[in-house]
DNA sequence: ACCAACGCCGTAA
DNA sequence: TTACGGCGTTGGT
């Protein structure tokens, strides 16, 4: 069905709304990470989106759209993690595909997706997990409640459902800063890395803060997609900017 | 403690 | 498109 609707959009020089409306088609048939790996592999072009309709969504004014996810912080100590236990459990059937999730008895540790939907002991997930809190013990759970609400909620079956989730992870100051901050761009609007740096009075730090971004530990939930590029472009996402263009596209349309 | 290298950047040319 | 500045973090001495 959307198959089509790509390719005339590879014809026509695409635009963001188009684009979303690819989107909105492929979430109607439930695949809308699909539509989102077809947009960007078939064209590099399709993950640039034109400079005015980027424009509108950075710069909407806030919120006629409110977040319906509250995030509490929780900060895990190095030190601690000896003696840390962390449960973790894969998933395969998020709208954002399959993924990784983690969690102490304080909080949730690690959300991670991956479009090659290869979501095992073998994957990128599971390396980065292990490797971020590789002095902790990993055990995997698959019946542990907050990972079984937060997989039921990343299936959106039921439409702007509110959840409360504490997050318990690792970091410096300035990583705290940078990902308090995402929690406060309203859902359904855009930013970039400069203006978050504004807003956290490091103006020159937009380098660092890719980085840090870059090191977000709970995909999705700490809305590190919702940061954009400058100019315009998607921009980068460790989870691949498939998933970022599927969570992109899902909020507009939700 | 120090330093080099790195990363979801921005912008100038 | 390329090059380079600038900024925290990390991992090596």
């Amino acid at each position: 069905m959307f198959k089509k609707s790509i390719k005339s959009l590879m014809a026509n020089n695409n635009h963001t709304l188009e684009i979303l409306n690819v989107l909105k088609e492929a979430s109607l048939s439930g695949s809308i990470l699909d539509a989102s790996k077809k947009l960007n592999v078939s064209n590099k072009q399709f993950i640039k989106v034109e400079s005015n309709n980027i424009k509108k969504l950075v710069n909407k004014e806030s919120s006629e759209c409110s977040n319906n996810v509250t995030i509490k912080f929780q900060r895990m100590l190095r030190s601690n993690l000896p003696d840390t236990i962390i449960k973790y459990s894969f998933f395969n059937d998020s709208v954002f595909g399959p993924g990784l999730i983690a969690s102490t008895d304080s909080g949730v540790c690690f959300l991670g997706f991956d479009e090659t939907a290869n979501a095992n002991t073998s994957s990128i997930l599971y390396k980065d997990l292990t490797k971020r809190y590789f002095e902790a013990a990993c055990f995997q759970e698959e019946s542990t409640k907050i990972h079984l609400q937060i997989i039921d909620y990343l299936k959106f079956e039921e439409k702007n459902k509110d959840i409360d989730i504490t997050v318990n992870i690792l970091g410096t100051d300035f990583q705290f800063e940078v990902w308090k901050e995402l929690t406060r761009i309203p859902k359904n609007k855009l930013t970039t890395y400069s203006k978050i740096g504004i807003n956290i009075a490091k103006p020159k730090s937009f380098r660092a803060i890719g980085t840090t971004i870059g090191k977000n530990p709970i995909a999705y939930f700490i809305p590190c997609h919702r940061v954009i590029s400058a100019d315009g472009n998607i921009g980068n996402f460790r989870w691949g900017s498939n998933v970022k263009m599927a969570m992109i596209g899902w909020e507009s349309l939700n």
